[in-house]
DNA sequence: GACTAACCGAGACGGTACGTCGTGTCTTAGT
DNA sequence: ACTAAGACACGACGTACCGTCTCGGTTAGTC
């Protein structure tokens, strides 16, 4: 789309590189907001310009760090021949939870940072949330198909409900186990109302 | 427990509360984080160290004046002869989704200042998160004696489930209306899953 | 002079004293301005309004509690018969210097606090530095009496000079010793100019 | 000495100068004391930090104002041909004087400041005070050279003396003019002990 | 091979907010 | 009337980050 530069000094990928790991690895160590922009400079010896240069916020920097990192977590769950849904549901759960019991602290900073500025939260929603949240939808609306769900209950508002679970046991510091994961499958696919 | 403050200059009530209602205003106005210490002492014509003397953080401060003003909302929804579970889930959201429409921001502001801040994190939860979430655990179980509930299901689950929806539509800035407390309350108990 | 009071509770005269010991110990062991009156009053156990009833400043009562403990140091340099004035300059000079090598840091910040505060500064000029002054003054007039000291002289500014040696050596941290008083005695009375 | 900093946004020397001149500013209006750096950065229109990168206390940079803008008072007092000791003794002591009719406030509060901070006394020693000492200490070296000075004479006691004269005449508030300047070169070097 | 323009490091700058400290005044209950 | 205790209004302090800015140096491509 745009054109190629076609002059001067190109960018040093390398910096960029160095800012995403120097910010995960004061992440893990500190609080989000005890994690300033001058320590991540520092800690990624790149000058401070160069920081703002790529992103505009540090929320901004942390929530590409973070995707690049981890856009491989929670492929999309596909529903092969021979896998129930609630078997599918499970797995993915499972291997969301893994992941959020590593990283969830991160996650948690960056739910906090996208409610204190707009355009962190869309970029936020738009790369994070609704993907995630439409594999649900996708799923269910599968299992309407199969008949395993039924047509009369509404994939969104149960999608949402189960984002909603590991949203407020995250938000909330409870753990998000493999029982956790069953639980809601079986909750989600496996009861009569009464 | 505690013998009773007997000497002294006695504490001037009227200081706190001013606090707290110059802080309610503010953020009515202004977004959580533009809302400075300062302001708010300006606001309320109190002396900087008198607001440090009642609360550590602008958090503590902000939750008390929201729980003050508040505690009434979302009453226990105690289910009362004649009326159906499902009718009175139904109401406590309309009632809850009432009240974050109006202080919907300065909730999702304490909910990211608890991300934060872990003792802050702790007077959150046992004040806001843990009460509701117990009321309506308390409800599901009444429902399972009446048999509105099915007594194979998790009122805990459950309950976070439905929590969860509102937080999650909540922090990603999602319409709460009286539809979504009746699709909710449909989705608990009127559905099978198949 | 007043008539005494008739009624009410009579002052206790210990909290006075307390507070006045109570700066000195805390001065000894800290410069001045780094002893707030927080901390005298809560190293005499007394209240804040009992110092503030009895003086107006910090500096007011650590004047009187210097004054209190030290008026007899520097007793009138008498001239008495058989004794030079000379001599009596150096011991009277070497008994100051003792008082100081002890108390100078006291002084010293007396000193500066009369810089910062007129009315303090009166009340230091008339209760020390004067009374200190005009003895040397009578002595040298009375040493032109005796024809010690020329009559052409003026004892005044001589006076000046004796004091502001050991002024300024004081507020230069330099020493005062035996040596210092007797080369000032002997400059004093017993040079020629060329 | 220093290698030249070769990188980074170089100092804006005119925010140092503004600060000075701010500072001087206040002080001639205002006490000491009740001069805040919170003033003297608005006055200068100058941010916090930058004064605090240049100076440590408001002393420090109070000091630098006052010798920068004073530097050429009391120039070197030289003994040319045809001038007598005791009047070039007399012309700088009516200079100094002159000059602490205008800024004695200043000074005096300077000489305060350092009774409270050990280091800024050393700095106020070796840039104030001992070289107008050692000038008056060279300058009756001189004369003794020239015979109007005793030989027997010492003249770092008479140095501290003539010093010690106005510092106290200047921490008293007493009168430095023409004629005191004239009473102490007398005194100096005019008399006879008896 | 020199030019050139975007890039980079370093770090000073104006600004805002912070939590702490000390002051002198006040308001109680108790002596 | 005085005390002990301590809350209060006020105001200054030094620190920490922020996002912007201004340098001198450093690259690759392009002329």
């Amino acid at each position: 789309m745009d054109k190629k530069r076609s002059t001067g000094r190109p960018v040093n990928t390398a910096a960029g590189t160095a800012l995403k790991a120097a910010a995960l690895r004061l992440l893990r160590e500190n609080a989000y907001d005890k994690v300033s922009i001058a320590a991540i400079i520092k800690e990624a010896n790149v000058a401070r310009q160069t920081l703002y240069n790529r992103w505009d916020t540090k929320a901004d920097l942390v929530l590409e760090a973070v995707f690049e990192q981890t856009h491989a977590y929670a492929a999309e769950p596909v529903l092969e021949a021979g896998q129930s849904c609630r078997w599918v549901l499970e797995r993915f759960l499972m291997d969301v939870f893994n992941h959020l019991n590593a990283e969830g602290d991160i996650v948690r900073a960056l739910i906090a940072a996208a409610q204190q500025d707009k355009a962190f939260h869309d970029t936020f929603y738009a790369n994070f949330v609704l993907p995630r949240e439409q594999m649900i939808i996708a799923l269910l609306q599968k299992a309407q198909e199969t008949g395993d769900f039924a047509p009369s209950r509404d994939p969104e508002l149960v999608s949402a409900s189960i984002h909603g679970i590991f949203w407020y046991r995250l938000l909330n510091q409870q753990v998000l186990d493999d029982k956790l994961a069953k639980d809601i499958a079986r909750e989600v696919f496996d009861h009569r109302a009464e």
